[in-house]
DNA sequence: AAATATACATAATTTTCTTATGCATAATAG
DNA sequence: CTATTATGCATAAGAAAATTATGTATATTT
């Protein structure tokens, strides 16, 4: 994995966007996911994803449902009601830091800040 | 300080900007800087900081000159040549950083995955 | 038959940060 | 005039989130 240290911390936010927008997903799907929409450049490692979505759970955010399909097993996550509502408010925070991090490397987006 | 775990990676790479930009700055400097542009949103705390400056001075990105200035101590760090350069790949980093977070939280300004 | 893909899991270690503490001087507020 | 806040550095203990390395198992492709 050549992903960049940026990546630390967003991953809770990655999963609970991608359940909000695809209803349930299940992990290996999540990784493949992910690879997709980034064209390769961010791969989520299983040593990464798996403790995160049992930790979501754990803290009422997603809800797990086991399935077997073609013989294998798959654990779909989707998110709870709560985990909704907390999906917002991540969003809305990495909208910030977004916007935070574009300040600090183009000054000269933020006009207020000229003198 | 209420800071979003989405900062955890970003310091290093927000310090070697602001060096980039301001020539030398000494540590306290590097906080009411961030604090100013990020509009209070982002407070970098003395913990973070310092051990960050004395890993990037260890490995070579950055140099130091200690000054006295009203009878108080400052360490002034500026970017070494290996520094500078690496600072063009981070902000490089941050930028697909970024477009990657943004194509994974709104899918649709990637026409390409568009079926 | 071997390698790759699919699908989950966890343990050891590392990285990065928070929280708490410590020292010291200068300036401001009550 | 004294207490708090601001300036300026530092480190240690612990938590959080990741990497790296394994492990198990079935399905598919080479």
């Amino acid at each position: 994995m050549k992903n960049s240290q940026l990546y630390k911390g967003s991953l809770n936010t990655i999963i609970m966007k991608l359940l909000e927008e695809n209803g349930r997903m299940y992990g290996y799907e999540i990784t493949q996911k992910v690879k997709l929409i980034t064209k390769g450049e961010l791969n989520i490692t299983e040593g990464a994803l798996y403790p995160a979505l049992h930790k979501l759970e754990a803290d009422g955010l997603l809800d797990v449902e086991v399935e077997r399909v073609d013989n294998r097993l798959r654990k779909y996550y989707k998110l709870t009601e709560s985990g909704e509502k907390e999906t917002v408010n991540r969003l809305a925070e990495l909208e910030d830091f977004i916007k935070n991090m574009q300040s600090l490397v183009t000054p000269n987006v933020n006009p207020d800040l000229q003198f």
